[in-house]
DNA sequence: CAACTATATGACGATAACGACATAAAGTCA
DNA sequence: TGACTTTATGTCGTTATCGTCATATAGTTG
């Protein structure tokens, strides 16, 4: 299986924080305020709606109003906002962490529970990283002579530390 | 077209490093050194150690002197050191800047020229990252009712934000 | 040596990614 | 209204991804 979409989530998230959107309000919002992180084509995103709707996650909605029968809206049903809540609880992984940002950007209540556990998550998983970074920088980069010879990879090691470090300490400022 | 393979170009990098590998050193080194920007599984290297050997990137090391017939040890051939080459010195831009920690891990001398020119493009395309996503933050995080609007994007916003200014300073102290 | 286990390499199927092309409704301007 | 442009949505082909299964050699233990 080749690496599992994110989009479903994304588009949950989206509807559940603003509402009725159409498929080019996304596209919108995804290059506005996370591309930094994540990105897709259309030709994704719209054999995507279809499939969730499909699926029950989400609806067409059918404003009898609105003159534009281009432009197709969405809201979210009660099984996509189940799906979502899910998928911001999984535990926070290794594997999943590069998930995080989307996640909180998903969540737009400051007292919602579910940020905290996040953040919380989210702090041990660094801390842990930064301890074994450390250990591996002890180990490979002892004496300068190491360092000369793998310049580059000690870069990114040293790197990677006070990403690490720093990530943590702005995960404690936010944590209550 | 799917996203582009950098495989190849890690596997030149690490041969052009160590000298002769096999495929199991290539993987283990992969998962020790540099997992936590970028993973294969071994059903992508094998093949892809094939491809690079048709194109003549690669060789097969034809060790008389080894017993162990199971593994398979490669050497770099000189197109593949030109093609690294070439890949090193691309351009680093907002599509591609999430390889520059692998490209400089592929470099291990200090005085590379290289180097310096990877570090300072980098800090150049961070510096305006940083830029505009203080200005975003203005726009959007004006008067404190959006932040508890919105608390999930400005906490990713903010985060960004603090992790782009310690990258910039942190390339800056790398820059000679 | 035989039998079993571990390991290095190889092959495959299902599906996700994404550029390119297609279509049809809306907007614009004469 | 007609012709042209823009835009929101839809479709497709190629290729990358990755878990799973397969194979063959090396190692180990009796």
């Amino acid at each position: 299986m080749p690496r599992p979409r994110v989009l479903p989530y994304i588009i949950l998230g989206l509807l559940n924080k603003n509402g009725m959107m159409s498929g080019k309000d996304m596209i919108s919002e995804f290059k506005t305020d996370i591309s930094e992180f994540w990105t897709v084509s259309h030709s994704q995103l719209y054999p995507e709606l279809q499939r969730m709707v499909d699926e029950k996650q989400i609806k067409v909605a059918e404003d009898v109003e609105v003159k534009d029968r281009k432009v197709i809206n969405y809201v979210i049903e009660a099984k996509g906002q189940e799906t979502l809540k899910r998928w911001l609880a999984e535990p926070i992984t290794l594997k999943n962490d590069e998930l995080t940002s989307l996640k909180l950007y998903c969540i737009s209540d400051q007292r919602a529970p579910i940020l905290q556990q996040i953040l919380k998550q989210c702090l041990a998983l660094h801390q842990q990283k930064v301890v074994h970074l450390k250990a591996r920088k002890e180990l490979l980069f002892g004496d300068e002579l190491a360092i000369k010879a793998n310049y580059g990879h000690y870069l990114i090691l040293s790197r990677a530390i006070e990403r690490e470090s720093d990530y943590v300490n702005w995960l404690q400022s936010k944590i209550n």
